[in-house]
DNA sequence: CTGCCAAGGGAAATCGATTACCCTCTTGCG
DNA sequence: CGCAAGAGGGTAATCGATTTCCCTTGGCAG
């Protein structure tokens, strides 16, 4: 870590003239005991240490400002203190605020995260799963897992494994955190039918396995119970990952139609607000005119887009949730899936149309 | 990594029963050859394989899929490939942008990211610190640094650092990547002052060490040149992380002096967003009657905030900028500040007032 | 013919922490 | 009194990869 690497010269007695602290032989020897002492006074094991002598290492720890190096340790215990998160798409702000609440519980329980953009591609994700895995990983977090073929060794080699938000693509069985993504769409509909509104539009990013699947099911098994025939719904969408620009080209293609929509229903918050500059350039009143929306329910709506009606994600929900879901996994439990409860806003509760 | 821990029974053979892949140990054996020269094969070291032996060593290492532990590589060689990225607030979108494009240029140079969010504070920083050198971490990268014990300790260990849109508390000439704050603050002053305006207001969140410091410093001043008396411009702040929130309160009270300022500088887009609710609570049209500055420039707003002028920060740029310091560091040099363009974006070019 | 150097490659030390195994005392109990 | 159990603690193996010494062989110049 520092500047002239330097490897040429070993310390000669154990410990001297290291350049990253004090090391648990500087410890034991400082303390006057063997190294296999120190540790388990460290590790507080019992009946293995008298209270003076332990005593005296916490001491010399305290003097030397010893702290234990992970990386020996993990080398021993064939496991690491770090938890790999990967996450399909950082830019999402939804998806950065489900890693920030993720990274801050790992840290109340001694863990560090090591976060990971697989941009959707299964390359980049395979990659990482085995850089995860090479590091010893003490589990990995999949915030929007895309299929591939590490994916599937570490599912059959029994590693930790967690997927948010979006199942296990190769097994729906896999353990789960997220929101009842069927369930908010299914509430979406229900808004959207009490107020008696027909002219319905669907803009969405790719449904390959995401969240918005789900979505889309929840709300079109809703419609269609309802006696809507959702196959003949305008529904648009587009290729790439940047939501907005998708959002915006989505809705100028509803827009064209013979009868536009009146009511949008966008499957990230992203999508909406690029559905929203096409709507207000085309010279539409937002929301007398038409009605979004969305899911998320990115932070700053209630600020600069009081327009938006959307699904509440309880990002802060996330980290809490999934620290105890791992902490059930390490106890050898096969623990269902967890559904965190999410909150549809409405904004403009009249709708058009 | 796996659930039954089960560590009691050790693997007879080197690296057989292995849970995490294959060793070097079984690369070596399958090729025939010691673990000496598979390494030397496998890390490129020349005229120490003939290239008869290197093929077999790589067909063995292709057999078995062999990665290189990382954790042992570290430990030997007192480096890890992982870097600390440590944030000041991930909830700011900006600040994860800017991970997130740290974390893409860090994989191009086969790197991991290990990212902490510090919350702003000093004694969270400092636990980050250490931990981030118990892993070995090969640099540390402060977005947004707070003054803390540890960081003076790493900085006078020559640890390789970098101070990412904020100077380093503790030394101004420490490595800095990020805009000129003091010059985009001067550019919004610029564009304030030839539109002839002179009811200024100024809000912000802390400014202890932030880059809002600098970016006030450099606003002032300009003003200050075209006989401002900036001392007694108003302005309002709030404590506390939420900057929306800080915006929204901070505007209120702007809004209650005798003559409210007819334009706004937020010292960030959040704040501005706080800023621009409560304007339109109180019934005013913005920026008609009322305009807003703000800085980041958050890729949202040509969408949904037009409203907005704002000093785009390339977060795109970030990674590789970084990547590039890093590189000048690790050969020993000691390169100046790196400065990215900036660019004020004017969405409404006419200022009121 | 001798000495030297380079290429090729192996044995073993090393990084730091954990832990199995062994040894030595006490102490308590039959 | 004898002996087992447990407390207290040291020695050394171990995790996986890197790297320092070595050793051997050939080739070539002197």
């Amino acid at each position: 870590m520092r500047q002239p690497p330097d490897r040429r010269q070993p310390a000669a007695r154990p410990g001297v003239d290291r350049r990253n602290g004090a090391s648990l032989a500087m410890v034991a020897a400082r303390a006057g005991v063997s190294v296999a002492t120190a540790s388990r006074v460290i590790n507080g094991v019992a009946n293995k240490a008298s209270a003076e002598t332990a005593e005296r290492v916490r001491a010399a720890v305290a003097d030397l400002g010893y702290r234990p190096g992970s990386v020996g340790r993990a080398l021993r215990r064939q496991e690491s203190r770090i938890v790999g998160v990967l996450a399909a798409n950082l830019a999402n702000p939804s998806m950065a605020a489900i890693a920030s609440s993720i990274e801050w519980s790992l840290r109340g329980e001694g863990l560090v995260m090591s976060l990971c953009d697989t941009h959707e591609r299964a390359d980049v994700q395979d990659e990482y799963i085995r850089e995860m895995r090479a590091q010893l990983v003490r589990a990995m977090i999949f915030v929007g897992a895309v299929d591939s073929p590490a994916l599937d060794e570490v599912r059959a080699d029994g590693d930790t494994l967690v997927f948010v938000n979006r199942p296990d693509p190769g097994d729906p069985t896999s353990p789960y955190v997220g929101i009842d993504n069927v369930a908010a769409g299914a509430e979406i509909a229900e808004r959207i039918l009490e107020r008696g509104v027909r002219r319905i539009g669907v803009l969405h990013a790719s449904l390959d396995r995401t969240a918005g699947h789900w979505r889309l099911l929840g709300l079109f098994d809703r419609l269609q119970a309802a006696g809507i025939d959702t196959a003949s719904l305008p529904r648009a969408s587009g290729p790439g990952l940047d939501h907005i620009v998708i959002g915006y080209q989505g809705m100028a293609r509803l827009l064209e139609l013979p009868v536009p929509p009146r009511v949008v229903v966008c499957l990230s918050d992203l999508l909406a607000y690029g559905a929203y500059r096409r709507a207000r350039e085309a010279g539409l009143e937002v929301p007398g005119e038409v009605a979004f929306f969305g899911f998320d329910d990115n932070p700053i709506n209630p600020w600069i887009a009081d327009w938006l009606n959307s699904v509440r994600v309880p990002s802060d929900h996330y980290g809490p949730a999934i620290v105890a879901l791992l902490q059930q996994l390490w106890r050898g439990e096969r623990p269902p899936p967890l559904y965190l409860t999410h909150q549809l806003t409405m904004r403009s509760p009249r709708l058009p149309g």
